[in-house]
DNA sequence: CATTTGATGTCCT
DNA sequence: GGACATCAAATGC
């Protein structure tokens, strides 16, 4: 019952990032640090679009933002409010889909462990709290997804049915679901 | 229980 | 100086 842990290939993100974003739910992220792997099924996402006013590629590039106008099928790990960190799948032209939430599969200890807790059980959801886990950071913006290296995303199994809903903890172009 | 606040990198004006 | 794709702890009901 081992999880195929293979990477998808550079295809899979030669999409839009509404497309890629949906297709991203029951997949597995996996994470290779040293001996320790660790693997969550994706359960919440979110696209932007490089024509979206909230996404980081909208004002053009910057230091920050380089991996999102790089190719399609590598990480952009960003810091946010100055504390977290946020990963994204980079997808075609130019957009990106951060990953919110993780289902956590494999390596459940070495995840409390980065996550600093005992007996809490909050693993992997939300942004900030499942690169915690999985020991993501800026070392790991632009790591190409497509080699099981460091971190990439696996097959897992796709959800037979995503739901669309309003945005997550933005306040610009929160119209757009 | 709900709401506020403190932590502070990076980009913005 | 302010905003922000966040989170946990503190404070107020």
């Amino acid at each position: 019952m081992t999880p195929d842990l293979a990477p998808l290939p550079g295809t899979f993100y030669q999409r839009d990032a509404v497309e890629v974003a949906a297709d991203l739910i029951g997949r597995l992220l996996v994470r290779r640090r040293g001996r320790a792997l660790m693997a969550g099924r994706i359960v919440e996402t979110e696209a932007y679009r490089r024509d979206d006013p909230a996404s980081h590629s909208y004002r053009g590039l910057t230091r920050r933002n380089r991996s999102m106008f790089g190719p399609p099928g590598h990480a952009y790990v960003y810091v946010s409010y100055g504390i977290h960190h946020c990963m994204n799948v980079v997808t075609a032209p130019v957009s990106a889909v951060l990953v919110r939430a993780l289902e956590p599969v494999l390596g459940l200890g070495h995840m409390a462990r980065h996550r600093g807790l005992d007996g809490e059980r909050v693993l992997c959801a939300g942004p900030g709290r499942l690169c915690q886990a999985l020991a993501i950071d800026r070392a790991d913006d632009g790591t190409d997804l497509t080699t099981a290296r460091g971190v990439w995303v696996a097959a897992g199994a796709p959800a037979a049915e995503v739901v669309s809903t309003p945005r997550i903890g933005i306040s610009t172009a929160v119209e757009l679901p």
